[in-house]
DNA sequence: AACCAGGACGTGA
DNA sequence: TCACGTCATGGT
């Protein structure tokens, strides 16, 4: 791939969207995991809720332990804000511990539980998610694209890993600079990002294992 | 049986 | 600011 010619954050946000197809992130219990195409959730409060947990439980943890976590909280009927704020926090951290950092998320629950509350059904700032404990820069940004719609890129480790490989930026790059660069380039649509992020963690789970860094992907691989 | 997953925080330098 | 250490379960 020649420097002169390298590809944009559109068109590999196509590229990929080809390949993998609509991913229907955020997935919600309700509709039994992702919706692909339709972008009209969440539909309530309280899925709106479900996505920020979702988004706090699943910091450095696999998806499918985070499921297990959500599905506990919903059996107790915990998916609610109010209760999570007064349940036992001993119960609290049972329910989720299959999310691991069992101790420190059911910590974190609470003090979003809290926050949540006092936002009253209004769209939180950035600013606003980074003042919570727990809630770091890709935790409030997958909680404002995925929960509120808000057109914004959410930076994670994989994004690092691919578009280093592609020559975009260092691995070790701000955060904020990397997430403005691609704000900058794609259309403001939270469609886009949503599917966009969505694609990155697919592709990475493709093509970045252990084995292969990339080296056999279509998007390092092709030219124009 | 190490290694790591849809990170964030606390600490010391 | 920044480079580490810590947190923890479950799948490969």
């Amino acid at each position: 791939m020649g420097e002169l010619q390298m590809k944009t954050p559109a068109k590999i946000y196509k590229c990929l969207f080809s390949e993998y197809g609509a991913q229907g992130w955020w997935p919600l219990l309700d509709v039994k995991g992702y919706h692909p195409g339709d972008y009209s959730f969440p539909k309530t409060k309280k899925q709106i809720f479900e996505i920020c947990i979702g988004a706090i439980l699943t910091q450095n943890t696999a998806w499918t332990n985070v499921e297990k976590a959500l599905v506990n909280l919903k059996k107790i009927n915990a998916i609610d804000s109010g209760k999570i704020l007064k349940m036992d926090i001993a119960k609290l951290k049972k329910a989720i511990k299959p999310a691991g950092y069992y101790n420190q998320k059911a910590k974190k629950l609470k003090e979003f539980a809290k926050f949540f509350i006092e936002l009253k059904g209004k769209t939180p700032t950035r600013e606003q998610l980074l003042k919570v404990w727990g809630v770091g820069k890709e935790t409030a940004d997958s909680i404002l694209l995925y929960a509120y719609k808000i057109p914004v890129f959410v930076v994670d480790a994989y994004t690092r890993r691919i578009f280093s490989k592609l020559g975009f930026f260092k691995k070790d790059a701000d955060y904020d600079e990397i997430r403005n660069f691609f704000e900058e380039n794609l259309p403001k649509d939270f469609k886009v990002h949503q599917e966009f992020h969505a694609l990155i963690v697919e592709h990475a789970k493709q093509h970045y294992t252990k084995k292969s860094n990339g080296e056999n992907c279509f998007l390092t691989n092709v030219h124009s």
